[in-house]
RNA sequence: GGGCCGUUAGCUCAGCCGGUAGAGCAGUUGACUUUUAAUCAAUUGGUCGAGCGUUCGAAUCGCUCACGGCCCA
């Protein structure tokens, strides 16, 4: 426990949560051998289960088949009447209606359980029955308060809707909104599904360094730390990709790792400091089976996981049944600005004078490459709205990516957008040692230059390089953008269950 | 970092050409054995995000700050 903080600052009781204490308090001095928390209930059934097998039938049925249930979950709602109620419960799966009657469960539970408040989990068993209005409820005869809840929850209709509070206090966001419990129960049904299509594909599920001594695979500030013992300063990573492919170095010819990357930037709805991405590597092949690769998965991800080959993404649809279009950097720039020409952007100084002209601050030390990055980013990257494959990205900006063999200016490298965002990268992978080498100068020249997110000289990564890389190619696929498109979230805080939030 | 918007009861929100704080839900008390956002009656509950200023008087106007949301970089 954290002594900086006291969430039981006589601030935040009010009069809702004293009477609660009060009632705990009576609760503990009345309760059977003092346990006011009892975990000796036997929950059997949940909710949606009970739901799906005995909603559809007739309330005459119920008379005559007697099915006994017994349901653990949280108090939601309250309708309380003089010698009988109703309170629907929540469990992991949904919600359920109780019946409860003092004749069936005697005075003096009724009278305790008059005293429940919303927020309370109880456990219940009963039998099954349908309303007159035909809803399928249980008849209980035995009744528990399980916890004692100690704070309201929010308001029963509107629910929990500001945005801080949702981020902030996740629970009572996941207690209160159906929706937001199903966002996260699709992200873990999208992960398991991406997890599975590798794992049936050989690949090897593998977990390398959070923290490394040398940050690589990304251009982008890492978070510092210091580990004490060996007195020396570590970087939290902001990608495995250099550690995956020394293990295609060792003989693992199919690797793959889900886990979380950290960058030391902004925070934005679409940049959470850390964030989950898929890197996979996969010896004897090339950016073009990656891509081949990455349609396949997403088209099974729409079908399988959502059902569907259209995706609503706020307000906008994206076809997943369709190929997904490809065309090169280049290409795109000049489709989205019929009055460039092919001439301009291949020369440094006219291509700078476009950049400038659009806003973007050039710097010296770029290169024509990075110069043509930023008008694509600036002109094109939103406009990509259908699943689209960019490719031939300039070697400057891919310092990781094998060059072309017909264009020694590109790489074999791609990503994917959809709905303007950047969704995946891959490439051929670059196993020229003696080229990684002088990259990672050029890299090191441009951080010496003033780019802080250039990467280091990782020695090692060349030592392995050295003994020998099968030609590979692998990729990255960023896990939460996925899910937001997937679930139609505006923001990736959505899909993030506890998202960074400056300390209250 | 810049722009716009927000922060009032536990929750959802009114009140904002300045006159001293409201509703619904939740809570409390009472009535009620088929309700379902239960209903009916009564009722408790507020450093109006923080600070400074203007004013006889500030939730309301101005400035600063904090936190958040959206957009832009």
């Amino acid at each position: 426990m954290s002594d900086q903080q006291d969430n039981n600052s006589p601030q935040d009781e009010n009069q809702l949560i004293t009477l609660r204490r009060e009632k705990l308090s009576s609760i503990r001095e009345n309760a059977d051998n003092g346990i006011a928390f009892p975990n000796n209930f036997k929950r059997e059934h949940y909710s949606a289960p009970i739901h799906m097998e005995y909603g559809e039938y007739e309330r005459e049925w119920f008379d005559e088949n007697s099915v006994r249930v017994s349901i653990g979950g949280r108090i939601m709602l309250k309708r309380v009447m003089g010698k009988a109620s109703f309170i629907t419960t929540s469990d992991t799966t949904g919600r359920i209606q109780l019946f409860i009657q003092q004749a069936r469960v005697g005075e003096d539970l009724y009278k305790d359980f008059k005293t429940w408040d919303t927020g309370d989990i109880v456990g219940a068993s009963g039998e099954l029955f349908k309303t007159k209005t035909g809803e399928l409820s249980i008849r209980v005869d035995e009744l528990r308060l399980l916890t004692k809840s100690l704070r309201p929850l929010p308001e029963k209709f509107h629910g929990l809707t500001d945005h801080e509070q949702r981020y902030r206090q996740r629970y009572l966001d996941l207690i209160m909104n159906e929706d937001s419990r199903s966002v996260f129960m699709m992200r873990s049904m999208i992960v398991s599904y991406i997890r599975n299509y590798f794992l049936q594909r050989d690949f090897l599920e593998v977990e390398t360094p959070m923290l490394q001594t040398i940050p690589g695979g990304a251009t982008a500030r890492p978070f510092n730390t210091h580990h004490n013992a060996l007195d020396i300063d570590m970087y939290l990573r902001i990608a495995p990709e250099l550690y995956l492919k020394r293990l295609v170095v060792g003989g693992f010819d199919r690797v793959f790792e889900i886990n979380r990357n950290f960058r030391n930037e902004g925070l934005s709805t679409r940049h959470n400091p850390e964030f989950t991405m898929i890197e996979w590597y996969q010896a004897y092949a090339t950016y073009h089976d990656l891509m081949d690769t990455t349609e396949e998965l997403l088209k099974g991800v729409a079908r399988d996981v959502l059902g569907k080959t259209k995706i609503t993404y706020q307000g906008d649809t994206f076809d997943f049944g369709k190929p997904f279009a490809r065309m090169t950097v280049k290409e795109s720039i000049l489709h989205f600005n019929p009055d460039l020409t092919d001439d301009q952007l291949n020369d440094k100084e006219n291509a700078t004078t476009i950049a400038k002209a659009l806003g973007i601050p050039v710097e010296d030390y770029w290169g024509l490459g990075k110069v043509q990055i930023e008008i694509f980013e600036k002109t094109v990257e939103h406009r990509l709205m259908d699943p689209t494959f960019i490719t031939a990205y300039p070697a400057e900006v891919s310092p990781l990516a094998r060059r072309n063999d017909d264009d020694s200016f590109v790489t074999d490298r791609f990503e994917l957008f959809i709905g303007g965002r950047e969704i995946g990268n891959g490439f051929s992978e670059l196993n020229d040692a003696e080229d990684q080498a002088e990259r990672f100068q050029k890299q090191v020249a441009e951080k010496d230059a003033g780019d802080d997110e250039a990467m280091h000289y990782d020695a090692d990564y060349i030592r392995a390089l050295e003994y020998g890389l099968p030609p590979t190619a692998g990729e990255g696929i960023g896990i939460d953008r996925l899910v937001m498109l997937f679930t139609d979230m505006p923001s990736i805080r959505d899909v993030i269950l506890f998202p960074h939030m400056r300390p209250e």
